[in-house]
DNA sequence: AAGCTAAATATATTGCCTGAACAATTATGT
DNA sequence: ACATAATTGTTCAGGCAATATATTTAGCTT
């Protein structure tokens, strides 16, 4: 069992990959740019190109010497370079949200674009795994019709899951109903279509995604509340997704210790039940989340207590993983993320009472794509990790 | 600037870091072994060993036929192999350790052995820092003394404090007497012997020696609890320290709002402030924590009504730990590890009423000793990383 | 058309690993 | 004592990937 066999053919992997990475993080790039990027030979860039061509994942643009588009503002001079491009429609990558009461499943090409979604629901909460499987396959179904291409275009899924999930993708926990959920979907969509399916947690995946194109854009030490119904963090470390023994890290049950805050209750639920306590127009019925915040909007006093309330209180959570994780930037994600923005003065204001390392708070611009979002990047790292060993299907 | 060049001349240094680390983690090591760990061919081992032979940090024993001991149960049969081992006083580490009152310094061979060691004292709080400096150094030059080797000969020295540093070793806040410390220890004893200074937080130190040497053995999710005067903590996840964004995760500010707990006080300064508080026969003196725990082994009720205290309170902070870190394993460290071993049960019996993932807890074997082996184990890494571009001090 | 410039290509060379053939050294069986 | 098997060491040709250097190419300028 080799641990740590270096070979030279490792090192046309290694440099396959960093051209790869940058090509998909540009429009268009030239020799001259992955030379800078790469450090590597002009001649050596050029050979790891004309293999990724070969291999299908990026492609050259032909310069018809009409308008080679004078974006690059220096004079150009010289021989014209070749340009490459990622292929973008060479492949798909399935990223799913899979909920308590709904899944949704969305297509993205190998840049990230989404090109395709589709949402399903479970028919009762105690449903067999087969039928949570068949919803979940159904929804990943639909999107990929949506987005005009086929199961065996899909090089990899990525799936999220509100329980821990650990590093290697599996559902240790067994009192959920997620036991052996991992194992039953994993098996049933590579049965079905081939798929790699890769599981993680949601608010996990959540950091992922909004790192890539959310708020947290290019931050390294970042945390997600997810803080809809019930408060659930991922981590990132160093540009690291932190998962611990069992994949619980980011599990917040130590909040029912935590003074002034008692519980793990997310921002939804508290709206609901505070309003509903105390005892409004409203009172009684169902006070809904929503309703709370649009109150606030107008002016309403017993709203903006609650707001207020809320405020506090995630200051104090936020201010508990600032101390023990010492994040540069916290996102508020999820459905809620859209109405906390009114918060965040509330919630800034308050951290350095409760932390000496208060970090940026900000709440995700993603809505309740955040992890679907989370789970493309997910699933789209994996296929670059792994482009020269995958298969591209062939061009339709 | 490359980013990312992977060369030819990289294999070499990525395959001579396997066969160095291989090497250092046995006594001796045949070609055979090497290829097993490595998967490189025997006549690559060779060449690697060859190579690490001539740089000198390895050396080859001679057979000299008269009994290869045959340690191995395996029949020993066909030609003997090669074999090598770590040349072991080819260069030293330092590990050192500044606290607040004291500093202790450690010389240790490549294989980690300590084999010299001294302590000296800060003659007040307020010390400049050229003072703190010259304490820090006459120690490590006295260690070295008694190591009966000099200061040309260290590769590394690795340094703990007690306050946060970053990834990079340097400390960012200014408020602590730590400001523009690390600068100062660096270029003093950069310019002074021509060291390599490796600033690291006290805590991860503990964490880094832990897994070496301690009970957390081999443990990729360990948390180590320094608990004498104030708590603080190391973590570790997935074999890497967390830093944060400015070197301050595992910061405990966030127990001053826990209930049960209220302040980041360690185990001999709780001790100490409820037997003092308790009124015994020796109230209003100066009641030592170790007394406490002497008292509650002879059967005092009221130290150990104490320790209980003390018990439900750690049990508290492991748990917030466990819920949002979710390590293997938890470890008491410090001075007080010692004594704190009649806490685990009371520890560990509580931890499932306060967290769904109680993790193991035991204490440190290390005693006062575990930063500085952390910090011996720190430099190692990096002597390790960086083998092949450290020339070693010519043969005494 | 001549000249300039940046990029691409061609050719030779180097470093590192592999694979196979061959040599060395020991234990075992008769 | 001798042959045989087993294990390791040594040597050398070959391949792959990257570098270095020289040469060619494509577009623009004058």
């Amino acid at each position: 069992m080799p641990q740590s066999a270096a070979t030279p053919r490792l090192l046309r992997r290694v440099n396959a990959q960093a051209v790869l990475a940058f090509i998909r993080g540009t429009d268009v790039a030239t020799g001259t740019e992955l030379m800078a990027r790469t450090g590597l030979t002009r001649a050596s860039v050029i050979a790891v190109c004309e293999d990724l061509i070969r291999r299908g994942w990026i492609r050259e643009l032909d310069t018809p010497r009409g308008d080679p588009a004078p974006a690059t503002g220096s004079a150009r001079k010289g021989r014209p370079a070749r340009r490459f491009e990622l292929n973008h429609g060479a492949g798909y990558v399935l990223g799913i949200d899979i909920g308590a009461a709904t899944t949704t499943a969305a297509v993205a090409d190998l840049r990230g674009t989404v090109v395709g979604r589709s949402s399903g629901s479970f028919r009762a909460a105690d449903i067999p795994a087969e039928e949570r499987i068949a919803v979940v396959d159904l929804a990943c179904r639909q999107a990929l019709a949506a987005a005009c291409t086929d199961p065996a275009r899909v090089l990899a899924a990525g799936a999220g899951i509100a329980a821990p999930v650990d590093r290697d993708g599996n559902v240790l926990v067994t009192q959920h109903f997620w036991g052996l959920f991992d194992v039953g979907l994993r098996l049933a969509l590579k049965d079905l279509h081939g798929w790699t399916v890769l599981l993680e947690n949601d608010a996990n995946l959540a950091a992922l995604g909004e790192r890539w194109r959310g708020s947290g854009a290019g931050v390294d030490d970042l945390v997600v509340l997810l803080a809809g119904e019930r408060l659930g963090a991922g981590v990132m470390e160093s540009g690291r997704l932190l998962h611990g023994r069992a994949g619980a890290a980011g599990e917040m049950g130590y909040l029912d210790m935590v003074e002034g805050v008692g519980s793990s209750d997310g921002i939804a639920s508290l709206a609901r039940q505070w309003s509903a306590a105390g005892g409004g127009p409203q009172a009684g019925g169902t006070a809904s989340a929503r309703r709370v915040f649009e109150d606030a909007a107008a002016g309403d006093p017993a709203a903006l207590e609650i707001l207020d309330r809320i405020s506090e209180r995630m200051a104090r959570v936020i201010a508990s993983i600032a101390s023990l994780i010492n994040p540069e930037q916290v996102v508020i994600g999820g459905a809620v993320a859209e109405s906390a923005g009114i918060l965040l003065p509330g919630i800034t204001s308050r951290l350095p009472r409760f932390t000496a390392t208060p970090p940026r708070v900000t709440v995700s611009p993603l809505g309740d794509a955040i992890v679907t979002m989370g789970a493309i990047r997910h699933a789209l790292d994996y296929v670059e990790e792994n482009a020269l060993e995958l298969a591209l299907p062939a061009r339709r």
